[in-house]
DNA sequence: GTGGCCAATGTGAATAATCGCGCATCCTGA
DNA sequence: TCAGGATGCGCGATTATTCACATTGGCCAC
């Protein structure tokens, strides 16, 4: 498999590479289907049916692109799943998914498109990247928030926070005229993880019942 | 077969009507182009080419799905529009907009394929649906949330809440399995209700500083 | 009523563009 | 020389769109 002889000097980024940049930009914006392989061929600067020299077809290389982008956040993550998971693990993990996604949003505009059309590639994604968040040992047990515990409110609690990380990076572009600044610089991204950390803490500090309706 | 014999007496729904039912539901899941015009036809049980008996072209298709989408959102909001706003009204205009895109989560949908491939569609989107709630008027001048104001963070709260809502309903069909209900039942409808009544609630009584990195 | 007209609405066939993909061939560097 | 990789060509399928045509229902003159 490996096949780098060491052309000491550059690191070259191999065709294959290029492929997969391109393709990973053009599956995040446009969608599996509407994404044509002319394009992606454009992008690296070869014909189309170059792209069969590296990837059996279409669907080989969006599993490509997926699994490469899985791997890239599968690894910070797993570290964060050692050890007891408390109030301070819990602002990790999501200090951590959010400049994950920040750095680079096309995991999550992948996982909105598989959603939105709920195709095949729907349950594989679940099952990589949230089933270990709402594995038996994530449960928080501490006290401190007894009551999202006791209305069963947590597992959503989880998703809710995952949702807003995603959809600021799936749905910030609409908001740059909004906000009056570009979603994806640094000083975006400060008054993004303040503001989850805001909404987290408030939670954590919360006491009170829901307000009935 | 035989056509509606009934003219006046019965709202038989109308073959427009059959075409903007069924193309809406596909534009919402497939997105714009990865929609054909097939599909829309075979599901009112006609030809591609009818099709073009109501409307001129896929675009005007899209644009009229679009047009009855935003009026069926726009006229419970405007309600809200009017009035001071505190605490109360933020409640009421959240629990509006959860029950409306619980109620027909299309524009979410639609939206959100806007936003991510970033085409035309996406600037009358946001002027339609976004442009009243970072109006001036549209500011909480109460001291309970004095902290956001002070950070400047209000509008991105905003936009944070809107988010929850719409990813709630764009990536529902994910946490199928996980949260192991129909996300879209009467019960899955109060839960979210009663987790984003509670986050609001918090973020209306937390009166601490944002935690420091 | 009846015959004829017209507009609305459906249809099949045809077109041009685009798509994923296979294949034979050629180029090039080691 | 030889293999990996890029290419041109082309096939079959699908797409949006057009067009000539068939069928219908309602309406008006008689």
């Amino acid at each position: 498999m490996g096949m780098e002889n060491q052309a000491v000097t550059s690191e070259q980024t191999s065709t294959a590479e290029r492929i997969l940049e391109a393709a990973e930009d053009l599956f995040a914006e446009k969608g599996y289907s509407a994404t044509s392989l002319g394009e992606v061929a454009d992008r690296v600067g070869i014909r189309s049916p170059s792209l069969y020299n590296h990837f059996k077809n279409k669907e080989a290389l969006y599993q490509a692109v997926l699994e490469r982008l899985l791997e890239d956040f599968s690894a910070p993550l797993a570290e964060l799943e050692k050890g007891p998971v408390n109030k301070e693990r819990v602002f990790e993990w999501l200090e951590t998914i959010v400049r994950q996604h920040h750095a680079n949003p096309n995991l999550a505009r992948l996982l909105q498109h598989a959603a939105l059309s709920g195709g095949p590639h729907t349950n594989e994604l679940i099952d990589r990247l949230f089933s270990p968040m709402f594995q038996p040992g994530a449960v928080i047990e501490e006290g401190d928030i007894s009551l999202l515990e006791s209305t069963g409110l947590q597992p959503w609690a989880v998703m809710a926070f995952n949702n807003l990380v995603m959809s600021y990076v799936t749905m910030a572009p609409m908001y740059r005229d909004l906000l009056g600044q570009d979603p994806f610089s640094e000083e975006a991204l400060e008054k993004q993880l303040n503001l989850i950390k805001t909404l987290l803490q408030a939670v954590f500090e919360y006491k009170g019942a829901p307000p009935g309706g």
